[in-house]
DNA sequence: CTCACCTTTATACCGTTAGTCTATTAACAT
DNA sequence: ATGTTAATAGACTAACGGTATAAAGGTGAG
């Protein structure tokens, strides 16, 4: 990445998290990354997209994380869930993210809306998938409105606690409660057969979900041969690429050079997705 | 109420919800309200507290109408509580009050930021109450975290059928599942003595409950004298706070006022906010 | 070295914003 | 009728996001 974007891009962020996204105008950008106002327009094209960039990379470092967490762990682990449900309240309260979210959530702007739409449709979606993972075929019905709940009752409960107290939020303690209550909630659930949104699917479900391996390889290909300064990362994702290409990729081989993607922090938001897509499909493999 | 600073109001409601806060300015305001600067600057000190005196009057609707639903019921019965939810998810659709809220609930003002908190918090503590109404003592210690349960799954449940349907939210249907889901999770929680929140109060608990029917009667008889254009409501108030000074207030004809006061949709606010406080303590009269 | 090309800088400018200030008007008590 | 006070209109300011442009700096090819 360009040094100049880089500097503004934390020069950005810092003042996001910091100040807020609204009260942070592109002038305190400008002054605090050193860089008058035609480099700034020249990497953005406004300030929207300056932050919209920022949501990336925080996303995918999220991505990473959770996909580190749950390697050699079997998916129907709750703890592993609790974990990674972890790991986004940690970013999200080490880096004051609620903000954020909440300046886009709402906002006017057309496409910072249908940004954050897609950002919270992936998260529901995400949990939704690991739900199933955890309780089974028997919560698919159940599974996406069982997402909004971790997801609205962590938001509230942060919100409550930082109002009670003082003291950090407890993110441990908090995620595995969440999980306990959704473990409880949901068998309740499942028995009395009763629901709200019913058999209703995101719509990105259909088109997100569909990617098979066939097309993985191509896309990682296409990705590698664009990474210049990262020869380690170009080396394992062309690896990869080539490995998927084969009639029958070896499962041990995939999951290895994965794992060490996973556990890489320099990734970027386009790779990630697709190293979570390989993910997905390692389970048949052999 | 000044008929100009009205006018001024109900543009600035109209929109607000159409346009939202942030996207509304006081020029469109000025316009829409046939109003100059001026005028509007004399009324309200800035725009921030002209939403807040709209979000005042919206918290006082909601407060009177779930006055009304509950009068000459149980207060353990949870279709009541439902009822009651329901009420707020249906004003908050029909008047597209979701990005008024969180417009203010993040936002930089330090001055709309404590007002936030203190409706949130308001809020809260409310569904606490009626939680312990409806679920006994022994649901207290998880009252205040099953209150968050309650809002944040409301929340993200409206959030995601926009996101999935046209359609509008069955806010009926969904504020019945809450209470249903509630039902099921706060026995479980109870049995299984599991909590995250513990026995921490928010700030204002104390406060706010500890209004006695002795303090009550001078501060509706100081509010009644202020009212000039609104005899009947005057008449009732002046009562009202003459009754309760009484060694003995007689029960069903305080209970008869606050009825009638419940369904005045003139009240304001400050007086709403009072009408709720004696409707509290009426259990203790006879 | 020179030239062409691209990035970066600095700054002037635009329309719009929230909020201030002042001159004028309207209301009303004396 | 007159003096005082509150309500009103609208010009004005500073800051905002974003555009435009001209000058300065750096780099590689010929």
């Amino acid at each position: 990445m360009n040094p100049k974007k880089q500097q503004i891009l934390s020069a950005a962020y810092e003042l996001f998290i910091n100040k807020g996204y609204n009260s942070s105008s592109i002038q305190d950008i400008l002054d605090e990354a050193n860089v008058s106002k035609g480099t700034f327009y020249n990497y953005f094209g406004s300030k929207a997209e300056c932050l919209m960039a920022i949501m990336e990379s925080i996303g995918s470092e999220i991505r990473q994380q959770r996909m580190a967490a749950a390697v050699g762990m079997p998916p129907n682990n709750p703890d592993v869930l609790a974990e990674q449900l972890y790991i986004r309240i940690k970013l999200n309260l080490e880096k004051n993210l609620f903000s954020l979210y909440e300046s886009i959530f709402y906002s006017q702007d057309p496409e910072l809306k249908s940004f954050s739409i897609k950002q919270y449709s992936l998260e529901m979606e995400w949990i939704s998938s690991r739900i199933v993972d955890v309780f089974g075929k028997e919560a698919a019905p159940y599974a996406l409105e069982n997402a909004a709940f971790v997801h609205g009752y962590v938001q509230q409960l942060i919100h409550l606690w930082r109002l009670l107290s003082t003291e950090e939020v407890p993110a441990a303690k908090l995620s595995s409660f969440v999980i306990r209550r959704l473990q409880a909630t949901i068998a309740l659930q499942i028995a009395a057969k009763d629901t709200f949104i019913g058999n209703m699917k995101l719509p990105l479900t259909t088109s997100a979900d569909s990617i098979s391996i066939e097309e993985l390889a191509p896309m990682l290909e296409l990705y590698a041969a664009k990474l210049k300064n990262q020869k380690n990362t170009q080396q394992l994702v062309h690896f990869l690429s080539a490995e998927l290409a084969e009639e029958s990729p070896r499962k041990a081989l995939v999951e290895s050079v994965l794992t060490t993607l996973a556990n890489d922090k320099q990734i970027e938001s386009e790779l990630s997705i697709m190293i979570e897509q390989v993910w997905k499909h390692l389970g048949d493999l052999t």
